[in-house]
RNA sequence: GGAGAGGUUCCCGAGUGGCCAAAGGGAGCAGACUGUAAAUCUGCCGGCUUAUGCCUUCGGAGGUUCGAAUCCUCCCCUCUCCA
């Protein structure tokens, strides 16, 4: 074989390694050709700083992007800080509230810190795009505008969905995707990543590129992870998220309350688990609960190391499995006997006091293992010690 | 600028003077069943220290009325058609 015959094969394969796992990429000759080039390639990522928390959903991208960086290649994480400032409406059929400069820089800190959970700092640029955009001017954003016709920007489906819907739609709605697309001409993006559903956006910064005579970057989507619910894609607003940086406990509680058609899914887009073994699970060849206890360990080893999983595990068991009432459980004190209901709001049990009753009246609450339906209950400290509310919620209460 | 439709509790959506804290569905919570799975069934689902009781809520502000989410006035916002 000879040495020139060798290096295309060889980055033939780099390029179906970081294929792996992408629902889509646009293009494979592309990106093959750009590795060909031999430099470190610019892979880009937006991240709009409004909901700080990143999960599980997040990491399916940041690991793809972790790949790059093993390959030496770099990574720009872009905070649209600017884009948050005007109020970023997209995927939303209502427009979000601006964010103001400060909690946009906090939520960029905390974003920044998670993903360094997942992402190697020596190989990450952190960008802003108020960098360039806060320069930009009328006159330029029109200039720009005017690369791109209103019906190409209707293309995109929730757009036209909106619209099919006779749901209100902005025009700075419609700048967005072209912001986005800019953000890659500005820095000289070689591949920008996305989820699904970031195909439009990520597409328009190809074509916008080709026209401002760049190269056109290389797209690659990643699968959209599904919520916990199963149904809704994992995101912090609808609740179903499993954040990176809960505890082990609280992964592994999460993890377990998915379903058995989820747990699934979750082997295959969250772990490393070769396909046949997936197959016997699939055809209930290892009892379904011990697959979704040993998927939760191989995601808590993750983020939390091997030891921490297995006490998570251990946890669970105890706690939810055998009843037990934890060791290290929440430890509360109150001075005096205090009304059951006043306790349950102190203890965050309980949002209000009406929600407080209808859970004594449903036969939710226990305290030392005895359900109180009383709602007049008063809890006395030494004399009682042990508060469950539901099956989550438990507290230890001293005097 | 003109004509029409519409803004309801977390979401969708019914309600056009008292029976409305407001149908129904979804989400959520609790209980049963379980593997804290799914499916299913049942209950809850604005707040208030004890309630056949009170308070707050139906885009906003006023008004009519014994009584308003429902009627009137003005204002704000969205959609459709015409220009």
């Amino acid at each position: 074989m000879s040495g020139a015959k060798k290096v295309k094969d060889d980055i033939a394969q780099r390029a179906a390694v970081l294929m792996h796992g992408a629902a889509e990429v646009i293009s494979l000759p592309e990106l093959e050709q750009r590795l060909k080039l031999g430099r470190p390639l610019r892979i880009k990522l937006g991240l709009d700083p409004t909901a700080p928390d990143l999960h599980l959903g997040h990491s399916l991208v940041l690991k793809k992007l972790r790949d790059f960086q093993r390959d030496g290649h770099t990574v720009i994480f872009l905070v649209g800080d600017f884009t948050a400032m005007i109020g970023d409406p997209t995927g939303r059929s209502e427009t979000r509230k601006p964010l103001t400069r400060e909690e946009i820089s906090t939520n960029a800190e905390t974003y920044r810190s998670q993903a360094f959970k997942i992402l190697d700092p020596d190989r990450t640029e952190v960008r802003f795009n108020s960098e360039w955009m806060d320069e930009m001017g009328v006159r330029r954003l029109i200039q720009l505008a005017a690369r791109q016709s209103v019906a190409r920007m209707l293309e995109r489906d929730d757009f036209e969905k909106r619209l099919e819907a006779e749901e209100p739609l902005f025009l700075h709605e419609l700048l967005y995707p072209l912001i986005q697309a800019y953000d890659s001409v500005a820095l000289g993006a070689d591949v920008e990543l996305g989820g699904t559903d970031q195909k439009f956006n990520l597409l328009v910064g190809r074509d916008l590129q080709r026209s401002m005579s760049h190269e056109p970057q290389i797209v690659m989507t990643m699968p959209l992870l599904e919520g916990l619910d199963g149904v809704r894609k994992m995101s912090k607003s609808l609740g179903n998220y499993v954040g990176i940086t809960e505890s082990a406990d609280e992964m592994f509680g999460k993890l377990m309350s998915v379903s058995d058609t989820l747990m699934l899914r979750y082997y295959e887009l969250l772990t490393d688990t070769p396909t046949a073994e997936i197959e016997k699970i699939r055809k209930h060849e290892i009892h379904p609960m011990e697959a979704k206890k040993r998927l939760a360990e191989t995601i808590i080893t993750e983020y939390h190391g091997a030891a921490a999983a297995r006490a998570a595990r251990h946890h669970f068991e105890s706690r939810f499995q055998r009843g037990e009432i934890p060791r290290d459980a929440q430890v509360f004190r109150i001075a005096s006997a205090l009304w059951i209901c006043e306790l349950m709001k102190q203890l965050k049990f309980a949002p209000s006091t009406s929600e407080a009753r209808r859970l004594l009246g449903q036969g939710a609450v226990r305290v030392d293992g005895k359900t109180i339906t009383d709602v007049n209950f008063r809890f006395v400290p030494g004399e009682h010690e042990v508060i469950e509310v539901g099956k989550r919620r438990v507290a230890r209460i001293k005097p």
